[in-house]
DNA sequence: ACATTGACACCGACCAGTTGGTATGTACCT
DNA sequence: AGGTACATACCAACTGGTCGGTGTCAATGT
């Protein structure tokens, strides 16, 4: 089989979650999308909630090869590796809204406070694409701007904050455009962050 | 009395929905959070939908008042106002999370799909918003920048995905840090997007 | 002044449909 | 034979929404 029915349930749970959100989300959706019956679903997941905790692993390790395997991964130039980042993710914008926008961001929206166990899995997989980002900040930081106040690690949160509010406008006005708009102005300030120059402001 | 009960529900309906999404909030949580009963809560609204959408334009309305009536908002300098009202957002960020998130952007990115009703009136009042900023936005670009390549138009939905980027990352972290934190991002930019000394590529 | 009326705001028991979850059966593989 | 991987049928709990009834208050009649 090319695909097992666990791999199944978990695309269409990431499916119907980003559609829905996880409370709207019934777990007889997520078996119609999967095309099995709930027998199936409670064979592999304990609960909707473990469901959805392996959602977000599925989802994350799929993002991550996502972005292992994009060309801007491999430049050698770490300032060129951030912008291509933000260029890489403006050009996946495509398709439906379920298609691109994030499974993590749409759950924690709603869970943070009732559901513990979903908040920590959405706040670690988000958290640790953030990190793979960092890195490149951060070395990109030290040849362009060593002395400036912002750290890399908030820069690459601020990333993360810029693409999660970009779904959501983009959800409101039904269309990928305004997220697109979005991530020229996040490019245009990675660019003013690493100037091409050198050191931002130059010791007296 | 000092407070109807349609807007005792209301403001309940913002909270819980704040709290748990529009999914996840039970018609009796509001009832509750409102100390009435379902019989009050189906007097006022038709349906649980209805709502919604009426605690969307009461969010509305609370927020306009509240930026009207800000300091920032009566600086003479649009610059200012604009930078100002970037100092404001990270200064309400107080409290604990469902008190300073944002119920248009929680609601819309579960309805966006299955609730027409609600994702219109969430792009509605978070646009009528964006629009009160591009003003400001507007009239500082042409002071400092007339010549940029950005419009105010995405320069403000620009800072409401920032926001509600930072709202989601405050709810995954669970604390107003990573949100503060974004905001510092946003102002520097605007500082650039801005610059004080006026046109910033003059006409060669 | 006082009883009558009736609109309004609200209560809370109730209903029908839906939900997450379970119990049982069965085809298949080793 | 026995365990794995499902399907089917089912249940108890809960959900949004309904409905008859009650308390309050102001207008009206006398």
């Amino acid at each position: 089989m090319a695909e097992t029915s666990g791999q199944k349930l978990l695309d269409a749970a990431v499916h119907v979650i980003r559609s829905k959100g996880y409370s709207g989300a019934r777990v007889e959706d997520i078996c119609a999308e999967a095309g099995l019956t709930k027998g199936a679903f409670f064979h592999h997941f304990e609960s909707k909630e473990a469901c959805a905790i392996a959602a977000a692993a599925h989802f994350a390790a799929n993002a991550d090869a996502l972005f292992d395997a994009a060309p801007y991964s491999h430049l050698p130039d770490a300032r060129a590796r951030v912008l291509g980042y933000v260029d890489f993710r403006k050009a996946i914008l495509q398709g439906e809204l379920p298609q691109f926008t994030c499974l993590l961001g749409t759950m924690v929206q709603e869970a943070y406070d009732s559901r513990p166990a979903i908040r920590a899995a959405c706040d670690r997989y988000i958290s640790e694409h953030a990190e793979r980002l960092e890195a490149d900040i951060a070395e990109a930081k030290a040849l362009h701007a060593p002395d400036a106040t912002w750290t890399s690690e908030s820069a690459a949160l601020y990333s993360q904050a810029v693409l999660q509010g970009a779904f959501i406008l983009a959800k409101a006005k039904h269309g990928p455009k305004v997220a697109a708009d979005c991530l020229d102005h996040l490019k245009r300030y990675f660019e003013t962050l690493l100037p091409i120059g050198g050191m931002e402001h130059p010791a007296p």
